[in-house]
DNA sequence: GGCCGTCCTGTCCCATGGTACAATATGAAA
DNA sequence: TTTCATATTGTACCATGGGACAGGACGGCC
């Protein structure tokens, strides 16, 4: 069990408790008296891990962290666990995408139900953003060039119109299309096409954005 | 404004109190005193609409009214609207889709809020299922070879191996590859694996299963 | 029995995609 | 200056996709 749980909660002994018992269940712990602290130290994704983490911290609120950690693109669920909830706090927590929301005190085999669904999500985040960026380094090896060619293949142009809207000749698109497919390691447009729509709605964004 | 809201409470001096309020703010209203007289008179999807659904009801609760409401793939947004919310009952109403939850006394003002959020939901769920259901449709015409045709098609092989995995000859296949191209309504085998891809999630838990 | 949809098959012929073998030009980097 | 990546283009030749024009076999329905 390589798993990581992060701690987020200022109160110290609350953490020392918490973090033994986590301990005994078998997984590996570090704490944080501050959002900034875990901020700093920010974690990597190599171990699957999650957060526990309070809501009311001085500096930085659990809440404000949540969203600093989804502009970052964090993939580490986080499972609140705090005295007090108001409604409006804990349905705003889990919209924006917490993985569920306890209060203390807490028993520890529900915290550890929480934080082993946390875990299993995040393996499955994990893998899921691994194999995008594998498509997405794949792409960023097409020339501008090639990018251009690779884009109107997967709209469905043909080679002689890519020609013109490019202003080249058909012979010129073979080439390029042959190193696209080359690139991308695909066999078949299907495949190329396939690609595409996985990367689609970002690279879509992206275009519209710059 | 043909927007619908459907009041969902087991107190009648509330539903009409609400029911006024909401109408006042131009809403349509229908009520309803338990979750099976909403079950019975299920609302169609011809209007935006959303439900505004109290949690302790006498029979089916609100929760386990939104659980069969997603059993049934409705589309309609549900903005919980309770006396007392414990925080469980709260994460799990969010997390199974409600668009908010809300604790009584609310101010007009930000039920409607909750209420606009829920109606502009619901048509984009409602567009959205909409051009899903259109693409099922095409693909419902389809004969079973033809789908056979399709789906190899889609998944890169060419003519000649579509023709032996199949064992008929390629001109057949030509012959069923045209069909599907006409019934599908492309032009290009991109716009085919395009929607292959949207399709693809449902198409394919339907093979496992099935 | 006759009609119709589905599935199957054939022959040409052309369009399109893909590859082998080559070559030119340009700009950036070593 | 040399080297390299990029972009470009050409001539063949072959494979694949796709249309036009035909036809046969089978099974369900009126």
């Amino acid at each position: 069990m390589h798993a990581y749980v992060h701690i987020v909660d200022d109160d110290a002994s609350f953490r020392t408790t918490l973090e033994r018992r986590l301990k005994l269940a078998g997984y590996r712990v570090a704490t944080y008296a501050s959002a900034r602290q875990l901020l700093d130290q920010l974690p990597g994704d190599e171990d699957a891990g999650c957060i526990v983490l309070d809501v009311r911290i001085p500096g930085m609120s659990g809440p404000e962290l949540q969203m600093r950690l989804n502009e970052l693109e964090s993939t580490l669920p986080i499972v609140f666990l705090t005295g007090y909830a108001d409604t409006a706090t804990t349905v705003q927590a889990i919209k924006a995408g917490a993985e569920d929301f306890l209060t203390k005190p807490i028993a520890s085999e529900q915290l550890i139900e929480a934080i082993n669904r946390a875990l299993a999500r995040h393996e499955l985040a994990r893998s899921q953003r691994t194999r995008l960026d594998s498509l997405r380094a794949l792409l960023a090896r097409l020339t501008p060039r090639e990018r251009q060619v690779f884009d109107l293949i997967v709209r469905g142009r043909i080679n002689k119109q890519i020609a013109y809207e490019l202003g080249t000749t058909e012979r010129t698109i073979k080439a390029h299309r042959h190193q696209v497919m080359e690139k991308m390691q695909v066999q078949s447009l299907a495949e190329l096409v396939s690609i595409a729509e996985r990367l689609g709605a970002r690279e879509l964004e992206g275009e519209v954005k710059g």
